[in-house]
DNA sequence: AAAACTTAATTAAACGTTTGTTTGAATTAA
DNA sequence: TTAATTCAAACAAACGTTTAATTAAGTTTT
């Protein structure tokens, strides 16, 4: 097995499947695009849809031990914690955007059940981690008794909203349309500030 | 021309792009859905993507009076209106919830230039309204300055959040797989109640 | 009011492409 | 020599769209 050529060809779909989605990704265009020829496709991942869960499967990095450190850490308080993994979710959201893309799409779909059951066991984790922070908080009275539940979904929404149109995301901020918002430095720290402020504002007491 | 009938394919179209995708419906299944031939679909519409910029220009009801109405209500204070904006636009999303979910879908594609354009140009008076309602209350110093743009990104985003997935949200909201949370009256509550006391906190001084 | 005519609506069948996938020969690597 | 890789070509199936024939509805003429 070619790993390398295996790669390629990963990297190229995530980018397509991005953004034309998975239905609107033709195994030619995947092909030309991966410089490989078409059927080495189906040799090495069996199926355009094969290779759809072998992405998931693989590029879902393990986010969860990254967070996990974040929640044992003793040198933290509570809301230094949501700091510091609002950061952390920011910032790699924004460099895995095409990955990310791909993943909330087919969320959104009720398609491929299957697939839907790995990203969901995959996503999971995550949130819940954060949870865990939020009742830890209100159980030691630092947090205010929110609803737990939504105000992660408000988190993840936000970064989500900025993320998932470019178009609509330059329109609201006032920005050029070829402007590419996701590579610059200080739109990333601006979207970082606001969660966390929104977060304290929303849930110090 | 059958009106009633133009009605009937919309209506199935809307229902099939959002559940599988304007890539991923074929005119065959639309057709088998809506209950007429085949051909009906290029007899009435000319194409299958015309169809697709018909069902957005139509089904985009005009919210813009809706929200004007209440942004120029001299009965309301700033936070006032945020929140009777807040509780209608939940709701709104919340009962057109598969026409929401095909211009999510189509807004993170970066396919059909044109039919993104109308999008962009029939939601962006809206976030429009709000904007102005928020810098208005910045002015007469009853909000904070909070970064306008991104607390909008907020709003919008958690609706979004619990929107778009009907697995992960109930995954985190921890109901049962088949739940159908989109039309409980309650669900519907707790989340505009939530997105308001969000908002409260954070823009409030 | 009936018949003749005209236009609109509907249909099954077929159109040419494109789709994902497979094949079998050619090439490369071990 | 053997096995793994690469390739052009072909596969059947599905795609969006068009066609030409038929039915229904509406209008005009007798």
């Amino acid at each position: 097995m070619n790993a390398e050529k295996k790669e390629q060809i990963m990297n190229a779909a995530v980018e397509l499947f991005a953004v034309k989605g998975f239905e609107g990704t033709s195994v030619r265009e995947l092909a030309s695009k991966a410089g490989v020829n078409l059927a080495m496709i189906n040799y090495y991942f069996g199926s355009k849809e094969k290779l759809f869960e072998n992405i998931v499967e693989c590029k879902a990095v393990n986010t969860r031990e990254e967070l996990e450190e974040i929640a044992k850490d003793k040198e933290l308080d509570e809301i230094g914690k949501i700091d510091k993994m609002v950061d952390n979710y920011v910032r790699r959201l924004f460099c895995n955007r095409y990955f990310h893309r791909v993943i909330h799409h087919e969320l959104m779909l009720n398609q491929r059940e299957e697939l839907q059951n790995i990203i969901v066991t995959k996503l999971f984790p995550n949130s819940n981690i954060i949870k865990g922070v939020l009742e830890d908080g209100i159980k030691k009275g630092v947090f205010k008794k929110v609803d737990i539940e939504l105000t992660i979904a408000s988190l993840v929404g936000t970064v989500n909203q900025v993320l998932l149109s470019k178009k609509f995301c330059n329109k609201m901020m006032s920005k050029p349309e070829n402007y590419v918002p996701y590579d610059d430095e200080k739109f990333i720290k601006r979207v970082s500030d606001h969660i966390k402020s929104l977060m304290r504002s929303h849930i110090l007491k």
